[in-house]
DNA sequence: CGCACATTAGGACAACTGTCCTAAAATCTC
DNA sequence: GAGATTTTAGGACAGTTGTCCTAATGTGCG
């Protein structure tokens, strides 16, 4: 892998684990293993390192998302295998949070350029279950449907941060897929 | 007011509008309109004047949440009134996002030492909103309907900060209100 | 008033930040 | 293998960080 995929992906994780602010040049530059001179012949400022990380999250959340449409076969099984990120990735988010809703957050705080692409990960995702709500046949409101369950994820995902709690994110996430299935026809 | 008051409150406003890992010693000085060396004659370190806004902040929402169990006439209100909170600081929270929610996340990544006591103020949140439910007469899962409504809350503040759409706050209110008018007797 | 104490200002300190330069090393092309 | 280009290392730079010290000022009490 070259050295400007390994930087990114450092970038990608420090960004998540120890948020955007908080990560210094240097502490990428080590991680990879690498010298801070090396590091600056690949990119110029901070800002562009962030936006190769969002570029590299948001390609991957697409290609992920294009797996789901092909792997799942109904609508409402798509929308499961999002709902049950939260599950999946439990021990990441008691640790740092939804990579995505901590990222945008930050950046809002930070009154940052690069906020409008984070925000745009978001989007790929509400698109994406408008999508399958549509399909599902609830065009009417399908976006609505969209922006309930990412901010179910959302919410979830801060309070199972926040509290850390056994079964907390299990049992909403039943929780949520029982009154999905009310949706099905 | 008090040097060390007008500390603590500028503090508290920065660290929301900022973050904390990018708030400084220095800009907190200088909003407050006092040298550092007179900074560092009421707080050594950067962590005590966090213990100190994270204090307030506790005893700030404590006497909120006070005035709201004597000031609103059932349970059902007073959860509406917690509801409510999004709407009434809509406008910051589009900026700036959850000042609970997105405090706890910073902390967490930084795995600070404060960060339990941050949790705190979401748990008297927690705390409360059970109370309500159990005299709403749904004892058995009362905790469950507070980290529901937490939940909602921190999901609507999230997505409110990123995409910052028109009508979705008062929108999405108004559907959990209706929803938890069905648990009223 | 005079003295003790609380409060303040200003600057020093080493460590770190993001940024940038230069020269050496590695790699590729012919 | 010679030469051109890409990639690397190491350190310099000014500015900022949190922390700390000292001396001056303010304030209250006897």
């Amino acid at each position: 892998m070259g050295t400007r995929e390994q930087i990114v992906e450092a970038a990608n994780r420090l960004f998540y684990q120890q948020g955007y602010e908080r990560t210094s040049f240097a502490s990428i530059a080590e991680t990879v293993g690498i010298s801070r001179g090396n590091f600056y012949y690949h990119f110029k400022t901070k800002d562009e390192i962030l936006e190769a990380v969002l570029e590299a999250r948001l390609q991957d959340t697409r290609a992920m998302l294009a797996r789901w449409t092909e792997g799942a076969a109904t609508p409402l099984k798509r929308v499961f295998r999002f709902v049950e990120i939260v599950v999946a990735n439990r021990a990441d988010i008691e640790h740092y949070g939804c990579p995505v809703g901590t990222m945008t957050s930050e950046l809002a705080k930070l009154d940052h350029p690069s906020r409008a692409q984070a925000v745009d990960i978001f989007r790929v995702f509400r698109d994406w279950l408008r999508e399958q709500f549509t399909e599902l046949g609830h065009a009417a409101n399908a976006d609505d449907l969209a922006l309930q369950v990412l901010a179910f994820s959302q919410g979830v995902a801060t309070l199972s941060n926040a509290f850390g709690e056994r079964g907390y994110v299990k049992r909403e996430v039943e929780r949520l897929k029982t009154r999905l299935m009310s949706l099905d026809t």
